[in-house]
DNA sequence: ACTCAAAAAGCAAACGTTTGCGTAAATTTT
DNA sequence: AAAATTTACGCAAACGTTTGCTTTTTGAGT
């Protein structure tokens, strides 16, 4: 910044005042008098004063700076997650700085230094897939830099976090998959070492066990990253059973919309002979045809809760509280890809399968 | 950060050395002897120290934060940017700061304000809707601040910029469709007031006029948003003219999935009865069906360039520059949406149209 | 042994704020 | 009219680095 900025030492010359009353008379400090306090904005505003908040940073010994770690930003979910966090934080005076971990977890790690290094006055975070131990963020913790971890959480750490009952989602896309008359129903599930995955395999476990239909292990294809590809891959080796599901629950909306394509190339129609569910609510999966059923996981309001919880932490407005838990509530969102003709009971009939 | 630091006077300390000593160890200052700055290194190492960046740029006057403004993190097309951006950035230690305008000249006004107080080292920005004088921007200019336009840039301003050739791109969708065979081609436009929209419009225009086919106001409906919703809209009011279009250019891709999906409604088959082609190539349009032939707009490559030039310009590589313009190569995607029979000549016996 | 240059390290100011404490003037209280 | 308050402001240190200049130490050359 080799500009010539006008500080405050400025105008204190101008107007033979000291630099602390200039500076408390732009905090509005009621020890200064109105007088002088209307002369001094004035000048600010005359000359173009602008406050360096670095220097101001270095003194106060805090920033407000929030500083955000997303897996990518380009991934749709993360994007909304962001945009929520920068509204909340626009609006009570912060900053937000941004990092992708690109999921990896050296980078993660080299991002807690810059972020440390940074003085953020507080860290919001989706761990990144590879990421299984948390200790390069445990230093946070003796800095005391607030910690809000969204979505993809740790358990052994000790730091708040805003999630969705992925159970809960999963067992309920489950469930309805069943009451439209699924009988056989697959899942395209996520990487199992990341809780939120597994959490949604669990829901679809307890689902089926409630409706007593029997877990097949071989209806449970594993995929890694969730793509759009490993949608149709994964598709593909379910319709190459013997037996083929008559309903799919996929783990996100990329693999689902994979599914669809990968089933209508099958001449099988959705939903009649495969209903098909994802699950986070991209904005694709209402052009998609047929539009599909989903859970929407609030990424824009997840992104404002962890937003607000940091804040209120950073601000020290509940010093009692060591970490909070947020469970944000979803919906399932009914479209067309499971939209069968309605079938309380023994809907075999209406299954009709072609090859 | 009231949490306790380590310091470069702890390790001064420690070492019964000066703290400028010290400081120049840790840059490895050549001034400094081999088995000092060793030793130095491997007690900050063993006190994990690090360094306190908000001082150093205090003392510096300058800081390595590259302030972005865009008018919304969610829409897919800035996600992308912002991607290629913070890619940019992290190689080159920079650190990345978003604010969003949402469109709102008030808005963008304060956060250049924000900017300034926050000393960045450059800005990379995206013009709100709304704004048309850009004086806000100027003050950097004496503050020697470099300032990054991409996408929706101003003339009227003395900065560099990163865009497309929306002219160009424009002119090949819609020559592309003339020569697979439409003769009567609509075009949904954006905002007038924003110049790649304006030339988006123009470039529709000079190939109508190139290939001789005379321009019909009736066939240009403006859309201020460019949403999906406006695409709908736009194309009903175009269905509903006695002589209905037989190909559709759209100014973004949402807007023509909106018409797709109107077509579509109204039972009109794509290509065959109208051809549709999009710009900016989400992903969405390869999902869509039929898939939606669209400009590739390279996003993420256009992130990448405007933070390569900004740093570039941060560290005064390149002091003779005033500024400088990049045009970003697109790509025309053709997919199913204007795959027509082919037709070089008097393609119209091909084409039906059905109520 | 003596000078001199090079090498290694230290001093102290500066970056632009904020803030505890002190003080002078203005005002109120007795 | 003196004492006690209150009001309005100034002094100077501090935040953690960086850096121009000075000082000390070392070692080589004569």
């Amino acid at each position: 910044m080799p500009g010539i900025r006008v500080t405050i030492k400025d105008l204190a010359k101008r107007m033979n005042l000291s630099v602390s009353t200039i500076s408390r008379a732009l905090h509005n400090n009621p020890s200064i008098g109105e007088e002088t306090t209307r002369e001094v904005w004035k000048l600010a505003k005359q000359l173009g004063y602008l406050p360096n908040s670095v220097a101001s940073n270095l003194r106060r010994r805090k920033t407000n700076m929030i500083g955000v770690i997303v897996p990518r930003i380009d991934i749709t979910f993360h994007s909304y997650v962001i945009s929520g966090v920068e509204e909340i934080a626009y609006k009570m005076g912060y900053n937000v700085t941004i990092y992708q971990s690109k999921d990896s977890l050296e980078r993660e790690v080299a991002i807690t230094g810059i972020l440390q290094t940074n003085m953020v006055a507080g860290i919001i975070a989706c761990l990144a897939l590879e990421t299984q131990n948390c200790s390069h963020f445990t230093r946070f913790n003796s800095l005391k830099v607030p910690l809000v971890f969204y979505d993809r959480v740790s358990n052994d750490l000790e730091a708040s976090k805003v999630i969705i009952d992925d159970f809960d989602a999963a067992f309920r896309v489950t469930e309805h998959l069943i009451i439209t008359g699924c009988k056989k129903i697959a899942h395209i599930a996520g990487c199992q070492t990341t809780s939120i995955f597994a959490s949604r395999l669990e829901g679809y476990k307890a689902a089926l066990l409630q409706y007593n239909i029997p877990f097949d292990p071989n209806m449970v294809c594993c995929a890694t990253d969730l793509s759009y590809e490993e949608g149709s891959r994964c598709t593909r080796k379910l319709l190459k059973l013997a037996d083929i599901p008559d309903g799919i629950f996929c783990a996100n909306d990329y693999t689902a919309i994979g599914a669809i394509q990968m089933i209508k190339k099958s001449n099988l129609r959705i939903p009649e002979d495969i209903a098909v569910a994802g699950f986070s609510n991209y904005p694709v999966s209402t052009i998609i045809e047929p539009s599909l059923t989903t859970i929407d996981d609030r990424a824009f309001e997840m992104g404002k809760t962890a937003a607000r919880m940091l804040i209120r932490q950073i601000e020290d407005r509940d010093v009692n509280i060591a970490s909070e838990t947020v469970v944000i509530k979803t919906d399932l969102i009914v479209r067309d890809s499971t939209k069968r003709a309605v079938a309380t009971e023994a809907p075999k009939t209406l299954v009709r399968r072609e090859k």
